[in-house]
DNA sequence: CAATTTAGTTAGCATAGCTAACTATATTCT
DNA sequence: AGAATATAGTTAGCTATGCTAACTAAATTG
């Protein structure tokens, strides 16, 4: 894609290098995301297991709205997707109006087999790179998710 | 199969990095898909319709559905939405089954605005990142581009 | 020129995003 | 304590996006 000229902000290499990487973003999870159908879990419904699964426990409807930047009823609805499909349970709080959301041991499974399945093929084209620019990756990845965090 | 799986299990590091690059792909796109609403076109609206405006000219929809990994269905009705909003222009070609789908200048202009909305704060976001990882960033892009495109 | 192939559309279903309006529980204020 | 308010989720209803199956129209093939 064509970087679009700018030096008015953060600087014009700055400014292109974030083109190219919205642009390798849009196209890593173009080609990803035929991988996830396979599992027969839509995309929020998998994205938001993931969220149970590997961030560490359970969960309130409201948190895991947030940590999926979706509003509430958004939300509310793909959970009810989940536990239809025995993927997450349902547990009351102290707070009468929260409830805990936790995933089932099925739902625990499937997300890492469908994570195993999108992943592996990633890997393995990133061992295509040299060892210096995996190093490279490996040392900016962290920087990266900072950087995205703060967006 | 025997060699991917020991070039996999080889790379032990390599598929964390695949891992940590998916998620952060993953979060970096659903921030900035809320700039993205500004525009008031969908985000497949508005991918299709990058694809006229940054991919060097027009293209049937046949074409475009393929470049944007969705079934012909499912561009036909996107596409509807564009020409509806007056974003894109159907054409006629020599082959009378094809249609000639290009951006309109209305279409070109809010896919650029979009764009650029977007990239900034992208970004700035980056610019908080020290000069050394801007530069490996740089330098990785073109090699992760290539890697992307033979997922 | 009939049969087949190719390009797109239409119809119908499911998921996912939103806002508005509702219920139920908790908290705050008098 | 009891009323008013705030908070957590759900329900209803709209739009957009994904799919497959079945259709129309045009081009190609035999």
């Amino acid at each position: 894609m064509t970087a679009v000229k700018s030096k008015r902000l953060a600087g014009g290499e700055t400014f292109e290098t974030a083109d190219r990487l919205h642009s390798a973003a849009i196209h890593l999870l173009r080609r990803l995301r035929v991988r996830d159908r396979e599992s027969g879990v839509g995309p929020a419904q998998l994205s938001a297991l993931s969220v149970l699964v590997l961030g560490g426990g359970p969960r309130s409807l409201g948190e895991l709205a947030e940590a999926e930047q979706v509003r509430p009823p958004t939300m509310s609805r793909i959970v009810a997707g989940l536990v239809r499909a025995g993927l997450v349970r349902r547990g009351k709080t102290e707070d009468g109006r929260r409830v805990r959301l936790a995933a089932t041991a099925k739902g625990t499974r499937i997300l890492q087999e469908g994570r195993l399945r999108r992943v592996e093929s990633l890997a393995q084209a990133l061992s295509a790179l040299s060892k210096e620019d995996r190093e490279k990756l490996r040392e900016l990845i962290d920087h990266l998710e900072t950087v995205i965090r703060n967006l």
